[in-house]
RNA sequence: CCGCCCGUAGCUCAGCCGGAUAGAGCGUCGGCCUCCGGAGCCGAAGGUCGCAGGUUCGAAUCCUGCCGGGCGGGCCA
């Protein structure tokens, strides 16, 4: 309907120019359309004229009059005013306003569906958390946002594909092995000491109960043995740890080690899927950077960073001339050691995923990794990709607060809370919803204890409450032994004409331009402020006006009305991911 | 020191590609169940939109400079 009315003044501006009544070489402004934001200025108001009043050189009032009398006959506008300062104000026919139930109950779950992304095929990439730990707090916003974004975009006609890309290559993959097979010798009897930077998680003394059970003692190697010439831990920490990693290879052999390795990366995986799939977030692919390695993709993007003449030799390792393309400084591809680095490893996936076709690349990352956006960007357009396909949307961290108290977040040993434990104390709905409610940029407080609480206070038990009380208002209709008789196209939707139901008919005609909106501006949050909004009135309608009525045309119609409303709740709380119930 | 994000009601936040009287929830105060679920509803009080300039017919919104908070600035990942 909105683009309805932006058609319309197009071919007003149109005719006008046609008619002399605007210079011929005049660029058209792209036509604003924004829903009235007081339903005294009817639903739809445009500043067309004000925006134009200057470069047409017309009193904007004079201009809106014009643009009035060209604009095209419609059946769905009912009256279009001028007023303020030069705003077109558009009332629908009381017809159209009605059009939003019946396309609801339609279409069913596809109502809000649209194609503005038809034809493009979007690559999301979140959380994207290192292997070694468990999934904790940060990475639980990035899931629900990611999760959701991903959702809207597909309801907007995006073809979408939804990546976690798997940091399983380099030095703290060699780790984690060491970890977890010290572990696995300590669960076979064996007392070895366990290095200070070593994981530590509790975790890892799991899975390595689960290695012994599996592959049995072929792993076992004594404490003598292990501990032969290594260096004293105190003097250096990590290189102690390396040389552990060292010892583990050679007492192991490549194939035993590779099979250790592989065990805890598999087990740690599992993990996380595990965590994330309980969060209701489902992937296309987890994307191993190993295998990026492997195939000699790095080595291929290093090429043609080559080729394309931004690289050179200095101190002895490669570098990419980063600053070339807008990053502070030039960055370092491969090591004097001879190992590439991450941004290396980086700059191939991001390539790869160009190659694999997608469009528009949009990476969900925590804000602390802001600065490493500039030179991903630079990479790319080194390599003659138009940076803006890439959209990085950073996201805040979330500060947890239990009894008033700030929850410590450190991610030191122990010192954080987990995705798990979070959807333990609060439920998954209560997370998903509240991760989701504020805008991904804003640094948002997260109250453990009203996410937790059953009651009004907590949004997502209001909007979910609103839907539970739908059905069971038809669970009293059928105990009475009532039924809505007449179908969407035969109730008389004419006899809604409370002030009540003409906000409800608002709200749900305004559902696909939210969707729409939220898709172009990538911000799931607008969705669930919408779900609030509409929850809101209908608790206010459902308060103010009763549904099971003696007067069956009119019972129908409230009836057909409330039916549209629980089934675009039911929409919107799936895009984010929370459940919509029948009862609470 | 440099860069990015944020600053809106007592609190948590919408509104930010410039538009009409700056909104919501919580909290506070006062009301509403013989009636479809009170996990709800109605009403009231509460604002120098961090500060100061600038652009504009018009600024919470754009620009500049300050102030305050957060986060970054490795041949770590």
């Amino acid at each position: 309907m909105k683009r309805h009315v932006a058609s319309l003044l197009a071919q007003a501006l149109e005719a006008m120019r046609e008619a002399g009544e605007l210079p011929a070489d005049l660029e058209l402004p792209e036509v604003q359309v924004e829903r009235a934001r007081d339903r005294a200025h009817g639903d739809y108001a445009a500043n067309t004229a004000m925006v134009l009043a200057k470069t047409a050189r017309q009193k904007p009032r004079d201009l809106a009059e014009t643009i009035r009398s060209r604009l095209p006959a419609s059946p769905s506008i009912a009256d279009v005013e001028i007023a303020g300062p030069g705003f077109l104000n558009f009332t629908l026919t009381a017809e159209a306003r009605r059009e939003s139930v019946r396309l609801a109950l339609h279409q069913g779950a596809d109502y809000g569906r649209s194609d503005v992304g038809a034809g493009h095929r979007v690559h999301i990439e979140f959380v994207s958390a290192n292997p070694p730990g468990p999934l904790h707090v940060g990475h639980g916003r990035g899931a629900a946002f990611g999760d959701a974004l991903a959702s809207v975009l597909e309801a907007a006609g995006y073809q979408v594909h939804r990546e976690y890309y798997v940091n399983d290559a380099g030095r703290q993959m060699d780790i984690l092995a060491t970890s977890l097979w010290l572990r696995y010798l300590e669960a076979a009897g064996e007392t070895v000491p366990f290095p200070a930077k070593g994981y530590q998680g509790a975790y890892i003394v799991t899975h390595a109960g689960e290695l012994l059970e599996a592959d049995g003692r072929a792993h076992v190697r004594t404490a003598a043995e292990l501990a032969a010439g290594l260096p004293a831990e105190d003097d250096d920490p990590e290189g102690y740890l390396d040389a552990l990693v060292a010892r583990a290879r050679e007492l192991l052999g490549e194939t035993a080690y590779r099979r250790v390795l592989d065990f805890a990366l598999e087990a740690i995986l599992g993990d996380i899927r595990a965590d994330l799939d309980a969060f209701g977030v489902r992937y296309h692919r987890y994307f191993s950077e190993r295998e990026l390695v492997e195939q000699g993709r790095i080595e291929q993007a290093l090429e043609r960073l080559d080729a394309a003449g931004y690289t050179y030799l200095a101190d002895g390792a490669l570098w990419f001339q980063a600053s070339a393309f807008g990053d502070d400084k030039d960055r370092v591809l491969r090591r004097d050691n001879g190992l590439t680095t991450y941004f290396a490893a980086d700059v191939a996936y991001h390539l790869d995923k160009i190659e694999r076709g997608f469009d528009t690349l949009v990476n969900v990352w925590g804000a602390d990794h802001h600065g490493y956006v500039p030179r991903v960007q630079a990479a790319l357009k080194a390599l003659g990709v138009d940076a803006e396909r890439l959209d990085v949307r950073l996201v805040q961290f979330a500060i947890l607060y239990r009894g008033g108290e700030k929850l410590p977040m450190s991610t030191r040993s122990g010192e954080f809370v987990t995705l798990r434990e979070l959807r333990d104390e609060v439920g998954k709905d209560a997370a998903r919803f509240f991760y989701v409610m504020r805008r991904s940029e804003q640094h948002m407080d997260f109250d453990l204890d009203l996410a937790k609480s059953e009651s009004a206070d907590n949004p997502v038990y209001y909007c979910q409450y609103a839907h539970a009380r739908i059905c069971s208002v038809f669970r009293q209709l059928e105990e009475r032994g009532l039924a809505c008789r007449a179908g969407v196209d035969e109730a008389a939707l004419d006899r809604l004409d409370t002030e009540h139901e003409a906000i409800v008919l608002d709200l749900l005609g305004r559902y696909p331009e939210v969707i729409e909106s939220a898709a172009l501006s990538r911000e799931p949050h607008q969705v669930a402020q919408y779900l609030r909004e509409l929850a809101a009135a209908f608790h206010t309608y459902y308060n103010a006006v009763p549904f099971i009525i003696d007067d069956e045309p009119l019972r129908d119609a409230r009836l057909t009305l409330v039916r549209a409303t629980r089934q675009v709740l039911a929409n919107g709380l799936e895009l984010l991911g929370v459940d919509a119930p029948q009862s609470m």
